[in-house]
RNA sequence: GGCUUCAUAGCUCAGUUGGUAGAGCAGAGGACUGAAAAUCCUCGUGUCAGUGGUUCGAUUCCACUUGAAGCCA
C-alpha cells in the first residue's frame, strides 16, 4: 500500500514559511501541523510570530497556542499531538503540511521516532543540578561515562544539560540512551514526508530578521510579555522563547531598551544560523529560493504531490 | 593658527625594548533523540592610516601628509 504523502516545509525563522503554507493550502486543499516548540504556547503571540486569524485565510492550524506556559512540554508530547492532527487532516481528505522550524520535532515525525511513555522525574533532575552545584559537573560527567561511554563520546564534558539527560534515562528505564536510541528508531515511518526547507541569501534574511524584531516591539512585545507574567506564576520551557527571556530581563532593569532590542536580534539571527545547520544535515531536503515568488515555488510542490 | 594625544581584524582595544601581531565582542562552520527559540564544540593574515628616511630588516624609531579627539589662542 502506498503511504499517504505529507509536505514539510521548514527553514530558519523569518523565512517566509507561513505565507507560502498558507498559500499552498489554499491550493491544494490542505490544512497545517505548526511544527514550533513555541507558538504552541497560548497568550504568546507576537513573540513567536504566529501566524494571525487573518493571516491562516480560513486555512485550519492545529497545535498553535494550546499549552499553557505553566506547563512541561516536550519533543515527546509534540511527537503524539503531531500524528494525532495528520490522521485527522488525511482521514478528512485532506492534505498535511508540517510546518515549522523546530528541527527536533520534525525529526521525530520524519525518523518516526518512539518515545517511551515516561513522565520527566521532576525531583529527580533537581537532586542532579544541585549535585552540579555541590560536587561540580566533572563528577557527573564520571558516572555517565560509566553508564554509557558510547553517548558521552558524542558529547563534550561541558554539555550539562545531555549529561543530565544521559543519567535520567537510566534512573527512568534502566537503559541507556544508545540502548534508547536504538530501539526508538526501529518503527517504520508512517507517512511519505516531502521536505521543502526555505532559502534565503544570509544577510538578507538577517535583514529580516532585524526588521521583524523592530515590528514585533512595535506591535507590543514588551506589553504581552508583562501580561504573561502577570497571568502565569512558572514557566517550566516556555521562557527559553527568543524575545520573552530579553524582555523580562529589560524588565529588570538588566538592560536598557536598546540593548534589549539588539540582544533579541542577535540572538534571533543566531537562533536562524543553527536551524539551517540542523536542516542541512537532512540530505532528503529539498532547498527551495525563498526569494522567488510563492507561486513559482508552490509549483516545485505541485510536482511532487 | 599653535601644542598634545591617537590611528593595529567588521567593532572595542592589547602588543611588538626593531625580526611582519593577539584578546574580547561580532561573524562563520558544526553537533544535536523527552528543556531544543534550549544546550554545547571548533575557527583569528590583517596594505598594523599614507608617503618617504634611518636600518641587514620598520607595524615598532624619525620626518612629512591625511584623519579623529583634546587643550591653548
Amino acid at each position: 500500500m502506498q503511504k499517504n504523502k505529507v509536505i514539510v516545509i521548514c527553514g530558519p525563522t523569518a523565512s517566509g514559511k507561513t505565507a507560502l503554507s498558507i498559500e499552498l493550502a489554499k491550493q491544494i486543499n490542505g490544512e497545517i501541523v505548526s511544527c514550533d516548540s513555541m507558538q504552541i504556547y497560548k497568550d504568546m503571540n507576537i513573540g513567536t510570530a504566529k501566524p494571525t486569524t487573518e493571516e491562516m485565510q480560513g486555512i485550519k492550524h492545529y497545535l498553535i497556542g494550546y499549552v499553557s506556559p505553566e506547563e512541561r512540554y516536550s519533543v515527546a508530547d509534540y511527537k503524539k499531538d503531531a500524528k494525532r492532527a495528520i490522521k485527522e487532516i488525511i482521514e478528512k481528505g485532506k492534505m498535511p503540511i508540517v510546518v515549522g522550524g523546530t528541527g527536533l520535532y520534525l525529526d521525530s515525525l520524519i525518523y518516526e521516532i518512539e518515545y517511551q511513555d515516561i513522565k520527566l522525574d521532576e525531583a529527580y533532575r533537581n537532586q542532579l543540578e544541585k549535585e552540579v552545584q555541590e560536587k561540580g559537573l566533572e563528577a557527573l560527567y564520571e558516572r555517565a561515562k560509566m553508564i554509557d561511554p558510547k553517548a558521552i563520546e558524542k558529547i563534550s564534558a561541558t554539555d550539562k544539560k545531555r549529561i543530565l539527560r544521559i543519567l535520567e534515562i537510566y534512573h527512568a528505564t534502566g537503559k541507556t540512551k544508545t540502548e534508547q536510541e536504538i530501539e526508538s528508531r526501529k518503527k517504520e515511518v508512517e507517512y511519505d514526508y516531502k521536505v521543502y526547507a526555505l532559502n534565503w541569501d544570509r544577510e538578507k534574511l538577517y535583514d529580516r530578521i532585524n526588521k521583524r524584531v523592530d515590528i514585533m516591539i512595535e506591535q507590543g512585545l514588551i506589553q504581552e510579555v508583562e501580561e504573561i507574567l502577570q497571568k502565569y506564576q512558572k514557566f517550566p520551557t516556555a521562557m527559553q522563547g527568543l524575545g520573552y527571556k530579553e524582555v523580562v530581563d529589560y524588565l529588570n532593569g538588566i538592560y536598557t531598551k536598546e540593548e534589549m532590542v539588539e540582544k533579541i536580534k542577535m540572538e534571533t539571527r543566531r537562533y536562524a544560523k543553527r536551524q539551517l545547520t540542523w536542516f542541512r544535515k537532512n540530505k532528503q531536503t529539498i532547498w527551495i529560493d525563498a526569494e522567488d515568488t510563492i507561486q513559482k515555488n508552490i509549483n516545485i510542490i505541485l510536482k511532487d504531490i
